[in-house]
DNA sequence: TCGGGATACGTGGACGTCCAAGCAGTTCGG
DNA sequence: CCGAACTGCTTGGACGTCCACGTATCCCGA
């Protein structure tokens, strides 16, 4: 993970502007298309998608009925990466990461603004040590806090500090202006985008 | 990341190849619902769809016309992380992971079997170094081999060798019966849904 | 011809994700 | 009432992904 993938936080000086060694004032720096999400290699792009080319030679080798299945995978890895990487780089100017940003979220919308680890785990749909993971470097970074369960013993809460809530406002304003409300899709395609894996969702057991 | 977004493969414990004595027929072992893509926490299962009662609580904080993006961007997350599961869940008795299946694939669909690893990196789209990391491991398990660019000295080729094919082979059978074939999507969502991505995929650039 | 820029790889580091194991606190049945 | 089974959390590992560097090689223009 994935997958999954992609994410930073430090510091990163040679921005491809200076890389480049473009002259200009970065002023405009025009990001190319609607964000990229993560090209690599210094060669010229693809003349053909990749993942068309893949499928046709499934299908010359015979694979025809898993043709189709094949693409649906291999897309759904790219669409991953590409939404998570353009996620990212607008997180991380703020010093947070998809993983931590959706834990402040979920934290911020609870009413005392603290969750077992536990549970937010299962709300997240992560394993426990992610949680872990991720409530570290919250706290390090003093947007969240740890505290002891008053019931049990054995349960933790992590509760959202005023900067935490602080920065995840910010974070959710930047996210919503620079990439979830620009269209790169359709209102349509979005729902039913949603609506497809929801099934999916609901297949592999993550609710009734 | 992301990424993973999740992976893993190394340490199945009952290392089914060599390292335990024979596992008892664990033939049935019932994998429960049809193959669930990671569910944590040992808790009941959430009686609600968590992305819902995100979007939910997006809307009741004001957000609504960013509401739907955000449902989208998690619930891929979510589709990337059940569907990688699934696929490594079927790889990881063949010693692959997806990452690297993706790479032997690419290879076996060669004329020589073989490619400079910079070629399969953009091809497979991915960074560099992560093709140098698959490229290790799979040479390692003797998958494929790695050679001197003839007539670049800079350039290295990875050429699949005869067990890396069988392999190969082998996975995407059980890959295609265990996870592609079996509809866990109607034939037009499949369709939708990579067309979706398409779209998606040429605004971040992956081919014009 | 020659030197600077571009390109190809590998390495080390940061992150997120998962698993397995270990420790502590909780529950429940005999 | 006590021990076994179960929970909750953390730690240490493995892996994949990306970035920043360093090194070797190629290529092109002065």
């Amino acid at each position: 993970m994935k997958d999954h993938p992609a994410r930073r936080e430090g510091p990163r000086p040679p921005h491809p502007s200076q890389a480049r060694g473009e002259p200009r004032d970065g002023a405009i720096e025009a990001r190319r298309g609607p964000l990229q999400g993560g090209r690599f290699s210094t060669s010229p792009p693809l003349p053909v998608d990749p993942i068309e080319e893949a499928t046709r030679q499934w299908r010359a080798h015979g694979w025809d009925d898993a043709a189709d299945g094949m693409a649906a995978v291999t897309s759904l890895m790219r669409a991953q990466a590409i939404v998570l990487s353009r996620v990212e780089e607008v997180l991380r100017p703020l010093g947070l990461s998809f993983a931590r940003y959706e834990l402040l979220m979920l934290l911020s919308f609870t009413r005392s603004g603290a969750l077992p680890m536990a549970r937010a785990g299962a709300l997240l749909q992560v394993h426990p040590a992610s949680v872990t993971n991720a409530a570290t470097r919250l706290e390090a970074a003093g947007l969240v806090r740890r505290r002891p369960h008053p019931d049990d013993g054995r349960a933790v809460l992590v509760e959202i500090t005023e900067e935490g809530r602080a920065v995840a406002d910010k974070a959710t304003a930047e996210l919503n202006a620079g990439v979830v409300r620009p269209p790169g899709l359709t209102e349509e395609q979005v729902h039913t985008q949603v609506g497809v894996v929801r099934e999916l969702r609901r297949g592999a057991g993550d609710f009734p």
